[in-house]
This record gives C-alpha cells, structure tokens and sequence, in this order.
DNA sequence: CCAGTATCCTGCAGGC
DNA sequence: TGCCTGCAGGATACTG
C-alpha cells in the first residue's frame, strides 16, 4: 500500500532514530523479495557503518551509510519497516533486521514480498534500473511547471498516468482516485485531452492531497503501519477511495467503482467531468 | 516508442 | 465451522 505519504510518515520516524547510528549486525537469512539480494552483500555493505539523514524519493526509501553507499527500500505493497529496542520477537515475513548501535533493531517486515531492497554504491543510483527511470517526486516544488505539459503527452487515461512512475514518483492508487476527485476530472479521460488549466488544477491537488496525508502519518487500510506500529489516519479524511454506494461529499451523487489500468477506481459519476 | 495485459505473493473478508 | 473466490497500497516483463 505504502505511496508517498506512507513512506514519507516512515522516513520521519527513521530520521529521529537513525542519523549517527552505526550498525552492529545485520540478520538477512531470506531476503527473497521482488529484487533479490544476497545476505553477505548486505552485511558487508552496512556493518560498522554509519547511518545519516534519511531520504526518500517517490515511494523509495533511501537510507545512506557514511562513506560507504545508500540502502534503499522499497515498500511494495504490504511492506513495514519496523523498529524496536525491546528485544521483541521478529515477526514471520521478516526479511531483514538491522542492529544499530545502542539497541534498536530496524526489520523489514513484508508478507507478500512485493518490496526490495537494493545497495547503492555512489553514485550508483543513476544505473540503478529501478531508481535511475523515476521521474520527479511528486512533492518537488517545481513540479506545477513541468507535469502539465508531459501529461499532456499521453494518450492513456489520465488516472494510469498519475501513477507511472517514470513520469512523476510517488503517486498511488488512492491518491490518484483522491487528487482525481478533488480536482473534479473523471478518472478514464485521455490525460492528453485535458485542458492545460485543469491539469494545473489537478497538479496542485496532488500535492495538496499528498501534504495532508503526511500530516495524518499516512493512510492505513490493512498492511500499512509507521515504525512503532502506529496506523496512519488519513483513512479517515478519504472521499472516495473504498466508499462504493457512500454519497460524495462534494454533491451527495453515489460514489461508484470501476476498474481502470487493473487497479479499483472510484469516483464520483455527477462531479468528475471528462 | 506507446498502450494494454498478465503476473509475481500472501492474507483476509465475504459468500455459500 | 470450513472451503472457495476475489481482492489488496506496486512494478515490470511481456505482447501487439
């Protein structure tokens, strides 16, 4: 589930807890992810490192090491980073655990395994073939002048849009049924028939939308937790995703679902134009 | 190149 | 109660 409030709710957490940390042991017995790493590439990278500020862009975490390199994560769908200083038992589906310096242990918890993990060497982002496609993130100030204009580019609908990476990260299912809604434009048209002063509208949206979900710590709706288990309650301020048959809030229409790209798309049939 | 489809994986909710 | 089906925050390797 984790988009870019999610993963930024995680970040913040980590920067309380990570910048000067050195790493003391690093348990990896399986990590069998979307992007399979080996354990002693991972021990060797990180032990006796030390941690700095915590980054992110789009849905990735990016988490450097002094000198040495980025660890970088990603949450896939129903990944959790975890972290504990109590001893605590790891759950089932940990992939990894990090021990740092004074008793935390940091986990990657993830049941369906859709997440990764990658090491960056420096400057080795730019070749990394996930990391190097990514467009702009979906916060960068200077985005209201460049979206618009490459989404007026394509042809598919401007809801698949939104969610390519590769032309703005960090952009989910929810947030582009959410940012979609707000800014009244119907999920299914041509990202490339929309008006420029609408798109300018539904940019602004996205980040509006993004920026208030962050500062709920994020939407849970199963998987999703912060590092101290915490659920996010921007659940709670959610106008149409999941709310099949509920009234719209804008004008009282029942909200209705569809599928668009293969994901749950929802909306509101009276309020959202193409 | 671009657009659309299929697939990876596990857990859970709902229907019968 | 128990089984079966469908669905879930994502990304990417395919196909046409």
């Amino acid at each position: 589930m984790p988009e870019l409030p999610e993963v930024e709710t995680v970040r913040r957490a980590l920067a309380g807890h990570l910048p000067g940390r050195s790493v003391l042991a690093v348990r990896a017995a399986a990590v069998r992810l979307r992007r399979p790493i080996r354990p002693d590439q991972l021990q060797k990278a990180l032990i006796g490192g030390r941690f700095l500020e915590p980054n992110r862009h789009g849905k990735w975490l990016l988490l450097p090491v002094a000198d040495r390199g980025t660890l970088a994560i990603h949450l896939g769908m129903s990944g959790r980073l975890r972290l504990w200083d109590d001893g605590t038992q790891a759950p089932p589906h940990t992939h990894l655990e990090v021990e740092l310096d004074g008793g935390p242990v940091m986990a990657l918890v993830d049941p369906r395994r859709f997440g990764a993990v990658a090491w960056l060497a420096p400057g080795a982002a730019d070749d990394d073939p996930a990391l190097s496609r990514l467009g702009p993130d979906a916060l960068d100030p200077a985005l209201p002048s460049l979206l618009p204009g490459e989404l007026r580019r394509r042809r598919t609908s401007i809801k698949a849009t939104l969610m390519d990476q590769r032309l703005v990260a960090g952009i989910g299912n929810i947030y582009a049924n959410e940012a979609l809604w707000r800014a009244r434009i119907h999920p299914a048209a041509p990202a490339g028939s929309i008006s420029r002063r609408r798109l300018q509208l539904l940019v602004d949206h996205v980040q509006a939308v993004l920026a208030e979900a962050i500062e709920r710590g994020g939407t849970t709706l199963r998987d999703f937790a912060g590092v101290d288990g915490t659920a996010g309650m921007f659940r709670l301020e959610l106008a149409v995703y999941g709310e099949e048959g509920e009234p719209c809030p804008r004008c009282g229409a029942s909200i209705r679902r569809t599928v668009i790209a293969q994901r749950a798309t929802y909306l509101c049939p009276r309020c959202q134009r193409r």
